[in-house]
RNA sequence: GCCGCCGUAGCUCAGUGGUAGAGCGCAUCCUUGGUAAGGCUGAGGUCGGCAGUUCAAUCCUGCCCGGCGGCACCA
């Protein structure tokens, strides 16, 4: 009996599915059921760590799976291949960002091939391809005209180690989500995507998503931050401010407590604000609100300032009743209106705001069994549900009733209107980048800013960037934005600002159904293979990169250019890979390759192997360079082969949560590869033997028919270890049936189950299942054999042992026919001998009898 | 503070309203011409705690404890 090999037999398959293309997809044929399943695209970093094997090894045991469903399936593989990294290494080691990137881009495609995943090569791509981002460009212009671009002055995020403008989704607590910097504010001329035009239909359609993991789902609503409530100006009671003649108008999601209010707030960086800066002590006053910086713990602990501008407002349900207007720290410009009016009893900012500056605190929502005569907002205020009082004509009506009468009021005065309002802003996606995609726009002192005109793409980078020091390489290139303006012919400038890499990664899913095409997308192929069936990757993703695919799949289909309008019907988010970590008594980390265990009265200890040092063992974390607990695929794929590494890493825990890799752990799964591998070949070669009716050879076999209904179930819900734990139970089985000695009829099982075992483990360990499918003469290769079906009557037993409880505690079994009515085995129980000498003594109250699972006798 | 997830064998995790499972680890034994190994057998669990529903709860409900994640001055 020969030792199964890896290093032999994975490259001969590998080799064997590369030559006969059977990756390859099929045309798109309407009518022939279609598969698309794609991982997240990686980043060239040059190396694979353990994290991607998990990603892909995922999407390809679904790819695989589909495959032998009888889809056509689409599986493709490209590169995300702009961003700093390069540009880091570039500066670093003076090496260029194109050159950098192409060579990590082969070395991690053959790393990738080595995986055996079941990909079509023949659609890849990398987003630094001018085919690939000069298309971007194409579609880019078009959503100009349609107006979804713009171009303003704004304040943005500025990571100060990056150099480069970021959108709020990449600000991570206060810091830069890449450097982790603490991000800066500055005023930029910057480029918008206007995905605040789509919050309402990406909050809505969110729910249409049903094979979406609800946390994803959940953290896009509160991220675009869907509020119903009042828009409305309040008239002057003082003398109008020039330019405010109309009102001050404010937002509020509380119409209800509007008899509540005590002041007017408006942000530091209102218009109005702005205008009154005139005034030294406003600036002064501006100027300190600035010195706040933007991290959590600054935001969370900031005080409360305020500035009394003198200005007053009417109330709008009582012109008589004067409120002040404070410039106040706490409102945000870029939220509703920028303005508030604040109502203390009822919202904490204002409370404590109004106790600092001596503000009346009327409180008009009135809790359920308080006293409306004793009832008084102390140091917190009331958020929760009651009925209005104090106010007017809203008394007695609930807080939801209250808010459709203020409204109503307020309409009916032409003072404003109910209004939907976004968390969500504008996307920022210009970057100040060398390495990146050209933003298709020229620059004219006589025309302003001009779109180059579709016949001119792609925009191609300049091969000579000097990336020696920090900042914009493409900006201060000598010669390369020297250009003439399209309108005009005259001397013109372009824009050397880049796109958000995030844009590159938002529409690469459409480009994979036609990679030729000259159009962006081709719409045929794009209608036949969208929307991507199943897409996998990480959670981390759940609001940067998923919502932008989604805002952008949306705009591309109002130009006509999609017919979807969502990218993903299937989405799952997986886990991360983690590693204990290892540490020296002086705290450095030590790799887990230098590190030997032993086990002592039952504890793990854990020393350097060469030296016997002693180590500390730390936490599980997540697989880091900077900890060290790293274990690189390829040092695993030497040892165990590449289909151990797959089915261990796929087999430890539920793929959405974390994994922990440990060396025992992929030992083990080795040691399945092996045992499962002596199951096939102890099998005698040559035709199985025809099936007779046998009772030892029917157990083996409704055990491989309930294995192939439980497998499959595992498969279609994504709970691959759990499938993989029938693997291990299957092979258990098994090897209570062994080939040496067996008779014809349970040879014949044998050959049954293992013809299902090497299919069933296709889409786990592919090498293995090809090597298994060979031995017993399987037609073909086990990629292109049909998925194996059950037989339902077979997955049954005909003697079913029901355990007997009584009162609820099993105190025997009884073995009755599958199917055998309740009356009969009640019967057969309580003539049993056994079950009868338990019962001595008890008189029976009840018996319960479920079909073909248990018997319960109450007795007292 | 708000929202969500998790808690089952020493470890990592399956599972189910009705007999508690796998891998690793541990122990015993066998093999020592699959050998930087292979195999047999076994021990080990108040299914986080308390209460409720039920003939029956690890599973359903409520409360509590512990761990983790997301959001957070969004009016």
């Amino acid at each position: 009996m020969a030792r199964y090999n890896p290093k032999e037999t994975e490259p001969k398959w590998r080799k064997a599915w590369a030559d006969t293309e059977v990756f390859r997809a099929g045309p798109p044929t309407p009518g022939v059921p279609k598969y698309y399943a794609l991982e997240m695209f990686p980043y060239p970093s040059g190396r694979l760590h353990m994290g991607h094997v998990r990603n892909y090894s995922l999407g390809d045991v679904v790819a695989r799976y589909k495959r032998a469903r009888g889809f056509n399936v689409l599986h493709p593989m490209g590169w995300d291949a702009f961003g700093l990294p390069a540009e880091n290494a570039a500066m670093e080691r003076g090496v260029d960002p194109r050159g950098w990137t192409y060579e990590n881009i082969a070395k991690m495609r053959a790393e990738l091939k080595e995986l055996g995943l079941s990909i079509d090569w023949s659609r890849e791509f990398a987003t630094c391809d001018p085919a690939y981002y000069g298309k971007q460009q194409d579609w880019f212009l078009d959503l100009w005209k349609r107006g979804l671009v713009y171009r303003k002055e704004s304040i943005v995020n500025w990571d100060p180690i990056d150099q480069t403008v970021l959108a709020n989704e990449q600000v991570v607590d206060g810091r830069g989500w890449r450097s982790g910097a603490p991000v800066e504010k500055r005023k930029l001329n910057q480029w918008f995507l206007r995905i605040t035009d789509y919050a309402g239909e990406l909050t809505d359609s969110l729910k249409t998503l049903d094979r979406w993991p609800d946390k994803v789902r959940l953290m896009q609503e509160n991220w675009i931050g869907r509020s119903k409530g009042l828009k409305f100006s309040f008239g002057w009671a003082s003398e109008a401010p020039k330019g405010f003649e109309s009102g001050l108008e404010v937002y509020t999601t509380r119409p209800d407590t509007l008899y509540g209010a005590s002041f007017v707030g408006i942000a530091p960086e209102h218009p109005l604000a702005e205008q009154l800066a005139a005034d030294p002590k406003v600036a002064a006053f501006i100027a300190e609100c600035r010195k706040g910086g933007a991290s959590e713990a600054e935001i969370e602990t900031a005080e409360k300032i305020g500035f009394d501008t003198g200005l007053t407002v009417a109330h709008p349900f009582d012109p008589s009743w004067r409120l002040p207007v404070w410039i106040a720290n706490f409102i945000l410009l870029d939220y509703g209106t920028g303005a508030v009016f604040g109502c203390p009893a009822h919202d904490q900012r204002d409370l404590d705001f109004a106790r600092k500056y001596d503000l009346p605190v009327k409180a008009v929502v009135l809790p359920p069994g308080e006293d409306p005569a004793s009832f008084q907002v102390g140091g917190e205020a009331y958020t929760g549900p009651g009925v209005a009082f104090n106010s007017d004509f809203l008394n007695g009506l609930d807080v939801e009733a209250a808010k459709a009468a203020a409204i109503a009021r307020i309409e009916e005065q032409g003072q404003g209107k109910g209004a939907t309002v976004f968390r969500l802003r504008d996307w920022g996606v210009a970057r100040q980048r060398g390495w990146g995609c050209p933003i298709p726009v020229v620059h004219c002192a006589k025309c302003g800013v001009i779109p180059v005109p579709k016949d001119q793409l792609p925009i191609v980078l300049p091969d000579d960037m000097d990336f020696s020091k920090p900042g914009n390489a493409l900006a201060r290139h000598p010669t390369w934005k020297d250009t003439t303006c399209p309108d005009c012919g005259g001397a013109a400038t372009r824009e050397t600002d880049t796109l958000d890499t995030f844009v590159d990664s938002s529409w690469y899913f459409a480009r994979f159904t036609d990679t030729e095409s000259a159009a962006p997308i081709d719409k045929a192929a794009a209608d036949y293979w969208m929307p991507v069936d199943q897409y996998v990757g990480g959670i981390e993703h759940a609001v940067l990169h998923l919502l932008y695919a989604r805002f952008v799949t949306k705009a591309l289909a109002d130009e006509g250019m999609l017919s979807v309008r969502e990218p993903f019907a299937g989405l799952f988010t997986q886990g991360m890979v983690t590693h204990e970590t290892y540490r020296r008594q002086n705290g450095e980390w030590v790799e887990p390759r230098a590190v030997e265990f032993e086990t002592e009265a039952g504890s793990r200890r854990a020393k350097i192997a060469e030296t016997g040092e002693p180590i500390v063992i730390g936490d599980v974390e997540k697989m880091s360079k900077s900890k060290k607990n790293t274990v690189t695929p390829d040092e695993i794929f030497d040892v165990y082969g590449v289909d151990a590494a797959r089915l261990f890493v796929l087999s430890d825990s539920p793929p959405e949560r974390d994994t922990q890799w440990s060396a025992s752990g992929v030992e083990g799964a080795w040691r399945f590869v092996n045992r499962v591998w002596n199951e096939f070949d102890s099998q005698p070669a040559g035709p199985a033997p025809a099936p007779v009716a046998d009772p030892k050879a029917d157990e083996l076999r409704a055990f491989t028919h309930r294995t192939i209904k439980g497998l499959t179930e595992a498969v279609e819900s994504f709970r691959f270890n759990s499938g993989i734990a029938r693997m291990y139970e299957f092979l258990n089985k098994l090897k209570e049936f062994p080939a040496e000695g067996a008779t014809p009829a349970v040879l014949g099982a044998r050959h049954e189950a293992l013809s299902a075992f090497a299919r069933l483990i296709s889409p786990f360990t592919p090498h293995l299942a090809e090597e298994a499918w060979a031995r017993i003469g399987g037609e073909g290769m086990v990629v292109s054999a049909p998925w194996p079906e059950f037989d339902p009557a077979l997955t049954q037993d005909a003697v079913r042992i029901l355990p007997v409880q009584v009162n609820g505690k099993r105190r025997g079994e009884i073995s009755v026919a599958a199917g055998a009515e309740p009356a009969d085995v009640e019967k057969l129980v309580l003539n049993d001998p056994e079950i009868a000498r338990r019962l001595e003594g008890l008189s029976i109250k009840k018996v319960i009898v479920v079909k073909d699972r248990i018997v319960n006798i109450v007795a007292g």
